[in-house]
DNA sequence: TTTTGAGTTGTTCGA
DNA sequence: GTCGAACAACTCAAA
């Protein structure tokens, strides 16, 4: 029998929205309980005094972007977004005075250092008599929820996939909400300028290969998402490897930010109908799947992006050279492919993953400088840096990390470039002092004829440096300290 | 509890 | 140029 019943009371009164890692409007189950209320309250926090490590430049530079879009999107729904600075623990509070919302929705960020600040506020609300509700949507899976069969978390990427993948229910996504109610006291309620908050660089502006390389925001997220689906799909198992073609997702960034959420990736992958193989689709739903497998490992075991994993490594014999880390920085390290993906990283705040783990092998096996060090320069410059990711992917190359590559895969930079970047179109692109050599010596120019040089107009030295270590030495040099670690075992 | 198969992404050497 | 073996054993996850 059918009940006429009215809206629970809570619901006749406004609602606050808390956006953090999840700038989007559609798949988003915090708007949509905030908007069955009678008006919704949207805020971004600024935290000032946040207990988790700042962001980074590139994604500062982003996260500017990211949220005017966002602001845009959800006036265009009916409110706008309130921006504030400080502590959400004082704010949030006080923005319940200033609206008399009976509510406050969020979506779950997974940085276990927020954890505790952001479980604090959720029981002082709810104590205080409101509703405070967070929701599931960053990720596929609740990354602590996932236990071998002996109870501990998994170590080991196969077996994880394995066990997540057929467990991961594809819900279909939430629409946007069709409108947003703006609170009765909307312009009187403070809120602070994009601008104010200088995300964007200045002196010197350093964000025009940014510009030129992305669109922050939902909208471009989906463009992106679209023209993955429809133009790279296709082949996408194999040519994701080549760095020299346009072949990955380029998702990265947009996860990071939460513009898109891996169910709506899921979601569309299922449904577009092109020639991709059962096998393309396999690996890219395998690569959204280590996105998962970072967060399963930051969330058990959240000192991940400062510790090794392994703790042998703390007797690891580091070097400390900021020549090198310089030179390895700038793209001046004289092996192309390494100076190619640093300053692809520089110019356009992404490296393909391809690359990531060249250069990452030669800072910590050619170079033997600490892993932390790479890790915090890919915090600052990377776009879609992400504390799970960027964490877990360097003690892998490192071989700290829990499955880590064997300390004897030390990847040689030369041949890296040869196999996957064969006619050095990479190089060509990012090391434009090279455009003109040969392919058969762009990966290793020292080895090339002094006529070969004049011709492309290379002068080693000065115009390209020389490799800043011999690659045999540097091998041999980096088995001997794992070698001595483990002795020391 | 013990056993067993498996484990993202490599390089070098020698035939 | 190509191929297989060695690198050096270890930890994980499941049966």
């Amino acid at each position: 029998m059918l009940r006429m019943e009215r809206d629970p009371p809570h619901l006749q009164d406004p609602a606050i929205v808390w956006f953090r890692n999840d700038l989007r409007t559609e798949d988003n189950a915090a708007l949509v309980a905030a908007s069955h209320h009678s008006a919704a309250i949207p805020v971004f926090i600024r935290e000032t005094n946040s207990p988790a490590r700042p962001l980074g430049a590139a994604r500062a530079w982003w996260l500017h972007y990211s949220l005017s879009s966002l602001s845009r999107a959800l006036e265009s729904l009916g409110t706008p977004l309130i921006q504030l600075s400080g502590d959400p623990a004082d704010l949030i509070p006080d923005l319940i005075r200033k609206t008399g919302a009976s509510a406050v929705y969020w979506n779950r960020r997974y940085d276990p250092a927020f954890q505790s600040a952001d479980s604090a506020l959720k029981a002082g609300l709810q104590r205080d008599g409101f509703i405070a509700e967070s929701f599931a949507g960053q990720l596929l899976h609740e990354p602590t929820r996932l236990r071998t069969g002996s109870g501990t978390h998994y170590k080991v990427y196969s077996p994880f996939w394995r066990a997540l993948e057929p467990d991961v229910e594809i819900r279909p996504p939430l629409p946007a909400p069709e409108s947003l109610t703006p609170v009765d006291t909307i312009s009187s309620l403070p809120t602070e300028t994009l601008d104010s908050w200088h995300l964007l660089p200045t002196k010197p502006d350093w964000s025009g290969g940014l510009a030129e390389a992305w669109i922050p925001g939902e909208a471009g997220a989906h463009d992106q998402l679209t023209d993955f689906l429809e133009d790279r799909m296709q082949g996408y198992a194999d040519r994701r490897d080549i760095p020299g073609v346009d072949a990955t997702s380029g998702l990265s960034p947009h996860l990071a930010a939460g513009e898109i959420t891996p169910a709506q990736i899921f979601e569309a992958l299922k449904n577009t109908g092109n020639d991709a193989s059962p096998a393309d689709r396999t690996k890219f739903r395998k690569e959204i799947g280590w996105r998962e497998f970072a967060w399963h490992l930051l969330s058990n075991d959240p000192a991940l992006p400062d510790k090794n994993h392994n703790a042998k490594f703390d007797k690891f014999p580091w070097l400390s050279n900021a020549a090198a880390l310089t030179a390895w920085q700038k793209g001046l390290t004289g092996y192309p492919v390494v100076d190619a993906g640093m300053r692809q990283l520089w110019q356009t705040g992404w490296m393909h993953n391809r690359v990531r783990m060249i250069v990452a092998s030669f800072l910590t096996k050619h170079l033997l400088i600490d892993w932390r060090e790479g890790e915090s320069w890919f915090w600052d410059t990377l776009v879609d840096a992400d504390p799970a990711s960027n964490a877990a992917s360097w003690q892998w190359v490192a071989g700290s990390g829990a499955d880590a590559a064997p300390y004897f895969r030390i990847f040689n930079p030369v041949l890296q470039g040869e196999k996957f970047d064969p006619d050095g179109d990479y190089v060509r692109r990012f090391v434009p002092e090279l455009a003109k050599m040969p392919s058969k010596f762009i990966h290793k120019p020292w080895a090339a004829p002094d006529a070969v040089l004049d011709t492309a107009g290379v002068r080693l030295g000065d115009t390209y440096p020389h490799p800043i270590i011999d690659h045999k030495l540097a091998r041999t040099r980096a088995l001997a300290a794992y070698q001595q670690i483990k002795d020391a075992a």
